[in-house]
DNA sequence: TTGCCTTTACGAAAGATTTCGTATAAACTT
DNA sequence: AAGTTTATACGAAATCTTTCGTAAAGGCAA
């Protein structure tokens, strides 16, 4: 239906995507059962909801053969960018700077993890010039 | 009623604490007058909002005089930290680095940005020594 | 073939969130 | 004092999201 490319994904829709991103394109069934390694959820529920995310856009199907392949239209790295966005724009007034540093400030990241950091700032700073 | 300390807001419950936080204590009127620079809302569908955030314990309120003045529960800095918390698992699948790699990665920081978390940087890594 | 199992389709119930209409009372205006 | 304006309270409509029951049809097994 909608295609937009702006649509974003609830709550359930993002945990489905999780699961096609880390699997690749998946069929209802395998996706249900992936979902029910968490909590338990109804077969038709999930089949629901990846009917209306292929309506919204947010992951294509492939109809060939009886059983439905679903995939995800963005990558996760775009999707991620687009949430995270607006998650900027709304918890921290359109400062990603001030996320950055509350996350980094949440003793959240390990020795390694912060000269991962370090790395990319020096790249950074060296393509700015 | 509730006064549950790990109650999230919704996202219009969100945008009521940011005028909280910016602003300080205040009436309905004056909330609802600022979120009408951004988008229409109604009056009473201010005053409704913050009828709920205070029963969910978002928000305290005065009720001494006739205005009524609702103050923020949770200090800007605490519900960033919860609502981070959440939204890292919920797209980043709990990687908080990831996170901050994509932000940085989206050239959006300046130098002195950029300074400033290698700053950061350091204090923490002399901390954890 | 007949009967199960699995699938999609569809609609609607259940739940959560947002919006607003109406009632009522306090405070200001004239 | 009477009328107007400005509050809160309350309930319910409207909308969005999640969940599931039921129907219909394809494919498989006996």
């Amino acid at each position: 239906m909608s295609q937009n490319q702006t649509t974003r994904p609830t709550e359930a829709e993002l945990e489905i995507l999780q699961i096609l991103w880390e699997y690749g394109a998946s069929s209802v069934r395998f996706v249900n059962d992936k979902l029910n390694e968490e909590r338990e959820v109804g077969y038709t529920t999930t089949l629901k909801l990846m009917q209306i995310m292929a309506d919204k856009g947010l992951v294509r199907r492939n109809t060939e053969s009886r059983t439905h392949i679903y995939e995800a239209a963005a990558s996760e790295a775009d999707m991620q960018q687009r949430l995270l966005k607006r998650f900027v724009d709304k918890a921290f007034r359109g400062s990603a700077m001030k996320m950055v540093m509350q996350a980094l400030g949440n003793h959240e990241a390990s020795a390694e993890e912060l000269d991962e950091i370090k790395a990319l700032i020096r790249r950074l700073e060296s393509e700015d010039k």
